[in-house]
DNA sequence: GTCTATATAGCGATAGAC
DNA sequence: GTCTATCGCTATATAGAC
């Protein structure tokens, strides 16, 4: 999809839609809000969207291209296993911002699914991003079950991130990010002599 | 504190909110629904709370009242680590309310910590709630990392919600609250001999 | 493509009769 | 205490000049 308009409105829109909507909600930024924070008229908003949802869906895509350059920086890490604690890593190195504003994509998907039914599905394509991408890892250690332990990592990070913004410590993030780490040693490798081979099968 | 006024209609309202914030969010549900939803003419609302965000305090409490009412429940096991699996449960049990609207309690504390600073203290409270509840039977069962065992308990199980509400996926939140419960199994009780006596230290 | 001006609607909140 | 009527404001969205 090719846009022909001058360039750089589009996505200052979506990037002060995304910035706001981090801070205070998907809900609380009015248009004329979100405008003024990309410079751009308020009237003129209407021609990149015709509506609020369909700015708020391509912050969303957004979000999404945020998520897939990060998997993309991890995965320049040889060992699966770095690859694993460096996203946990991740959480715990804005563990500032994370008190702030919560998760980024964890409240915008949680929000979303709440407040814009039709928007659920690409929020939650989100959060399978980061969880396909930390299968993928645990897979390649030769677990049987990396599906399940992706779902508890990256639910041991969001649930940090929650508890982190809303008591307002940044300490409890990194603390639990430190369990996770300790937690993806513990697991080990199984069946080292196979692991490559068990990325085929299943 | 005593209300004179005709009973029944400041606890409907309250509980209508409560309701309508659950399915909905924070931010969505205007005074106007919450009246209608309550049985009570829309500009009386204003007798009971001058604001909605009066409203939103009084809810915040009602939900701090149900927590209470909980672990009360709890309280009547005899073992701290019944108690405790318990509380998980809690969460497997209500899976597909889970799906549909996240976690009451973390979704509320979560929202309201971006959108109104002035009820997020009371926000964290019913947070703590939980994790003050939990850390106490931690420590009864002679850990001295309690406080650290809670937040991994709570935080396991507001991350599960989180992505089972997303993904919406009912078994994925009961999966997990198995997981906590085998955890909880695993980490057996330190020292048992004076597993009583630790209450009583710090 | 961009902007101003404005239509339309619904919000939170108030006033005042009963 | 309760209700109706309504104020004042601001939101999303549109129309049309440039």
């Amino acid at each position: 999809m090719v846009w022909i308009t001058r360039p750089g409105k589009r996505e200052r829109l979506v990037a002060a839609a995304a910035e706001l909507v981090d801070r205070h909600g998907v809900e609380s930024p009015t248009l004329a809000q979100i405008a003024q924070a990309a410079n751009v008229s308020p009237g003129n908003v209407y021609y990149y969207f015709k509506t609020r949802e369909e700015l708020l869906a391509a912050l969303v895509e957004h979000r999404r291209g945020e998520v897939r350059a990060l998997l993309s920086g991890l995965d320049r890490r040889r060992d699966p296993r770095a690859r694993l604690k460096e996203l946990a890593e991740t959480w715990a190195a804005s563990a500032d911002e994370v008190v702030e504003h919560g998760c980024t994509i964890g409240c915008l998907a949680s929000q979303l699914t709440k407040t814009h039914a039709c928007l659920a599905p690409s929020a939650a394509g989100l959060i399978e991003e980061l969880l396909d991408w930390s299968e993928t890892q645990f897979r390649q250690l030769g677990h049987p079950d990396a599906r399940a332990l992706a779902t508890t990592l990256l639910g041991g990070i969001q649930g940090a991130a929650i508890l982190a913004s809303v008591l307002q410590d940044p300490d409890l993030m990194r603390r639990e990010v430190r369990r996770l780490d300790r937690w993806i040693d513990d697991l080990g490798s199984v069946d080292s002599r196979s692991s490559s081979l068990r990325v085929l099968d299943h």
